[in-house]
DNA sequence: CAGCTTGTCTACAACGATTGTTGAGAAACA
DNA sequence: TGTTTCTCAACAATCGTTGTAGACAAGCTG
C-alpha cells in the first residue's frame, strides 16, 4: 500500500474525493500488519474520529481494494480481513486459537498445476494458509511463558 | 467419509441418535464432490423430505464435521462449503465466476515452512486455494465452446 | 472566495448465512 | 412397553455486511 498523501492523490486522480475520514483510515491501515477486520479498521479510527460510521470504512476499504492499494481476505474467521502489503508476494499463517494472522514472506516455487491434473482450469493465483498456533497461543514449553501479555478475541 | 451405514453406527457409538433426516443428509453427501453448502444439501435432502429444516442440516453437519468425516471449507464464496472427501489430501481450485470447486489431488511437498520464517508459529496444516476459471467459464477459445450445459449459480 | 455539482457522510433499516430457543416427538435402551 | 434423552421443525435472533435517505462537504469554475 502507498503513503497517505499517494493514496490522497490516487483517489483524487480516479474522480473519488478525499476526506477526513478516508485519510484517517488510510494512516490506520498504513504499516498495520495484523490484517485487520472491518471492525478492526472501526474501533481504531474511532479513537480519532468517534462518529466515523462502520458503513464509511467498508466504503473506504472496498475503494482501497478495487484500486489494488490492500487485498481482502478471507481464511475462515467469518469476516473479511484487509492486508495492507500488497507489493510483496506472501501467504498467511492463521491461529487456530485466536484468530491473528501473520504473513509469511516465502516464495513457494512449486506452486503450479501439475500438467494434466487442472482438468480444464485456467488457474490464476494460488493462495497458501497455514493453520496453527501462534506464540501467544502455544502450550508454554518448559518455563517460557507464552509472554503476559493479552491474548486477542 | 464412510458410507452411511457406517455413520449410522459411528452416531450411534458416540450417543448420537440416527434419523430418517440424517441418514438422508449421510446418502446426499456419499460421493458429493460438488463441494456443496448447506443450503446445497438442504435442497437436495428436500426432494426426498420435503420438511427438514435448514437447522437440522447445519446441526447434522457440523456433527459429522466435529467427528471428522467430513470438511468443512471457506474459500471466500460467502458460505460454509462441506467436502466429504476427507481421506485422500488434496487442495481446492475455486473458480472465480461461477464459485464451483474442485479438488486437485495432488501432492505439494514443498508446504513445509521454511525454517526459521515460522517466527514461533506451531503450524498444524496448509490449504492452498487456486482461483481461476473452471472449464465451464473459461472463454471460448476458437470453436469449442463451454459446453451447453447449465453454469451453476 | 462564492456558487455549483457531485460524491460522501451518518444513521437506519435490510439482507444472507448461521445459530439459539422451544415444545412436540421419536430413538435407544431397559 | 415405558422411560429417558436426544432431535426435530418452526421461529426469532445474531453477526457481518450492504442498501437507502437526506444532510453535507470536496473540488471545480468563474
Amino acid at each position: 500500500m502507498r503513503t497517505p498523501e499517494e493514496l490522497t492523490e490516487l483517489f483524487r486522480g480516479t474522480g473519488r474525493k478525499v476526506t477526513a475520514q478516508r485519510q484517517c483510515i488510510f494512516r490506520v491501515l498504513q504499516g498495520n500488519v495484523t490484517h485487520p477486520s472491518a471492525e478492526a479498521v472501526h474501533a481504531l479510527v474511532s479513537r480519532e474520529m468517534e462518529t466515523v460510521s462502520l458503513k464509511t470504512v467498508y466504503q473506504t476499504l472496498h475503494d482501497l481494494a478495487e484500486l489494488g492499494e490492500i487485498a481482502s481476505l478471507d481464511v475462515g474467521t467469518g469476516m473479511t480481513r484487509f492486508d495492507p502489503n500488497v507489493d510483496h508476494p506472501h501467504h498467511h499463517l492463521v491461529c487456530r486459537q485466536c484468530g491473528s494472522v501473520r504473513d509469511l514472506l516465502a516464495a513457494f516455487p512449486a506452486l503450479e498445476i501439475p500438467a494434466g491434473a487442472d482438468l480444464g482450469f485456467e488457474v490464476g493465483s494460488a493462495e497458501i494458509v497455514f493453520r496453527g498456533l501462534c506464540p501467544a497461543c502455544r502450550p508454554p514449553k518448559r518455563s517460557r511463558r507464552p509472554s503476559a501479555t493479552a491474548t486477542r478475541r
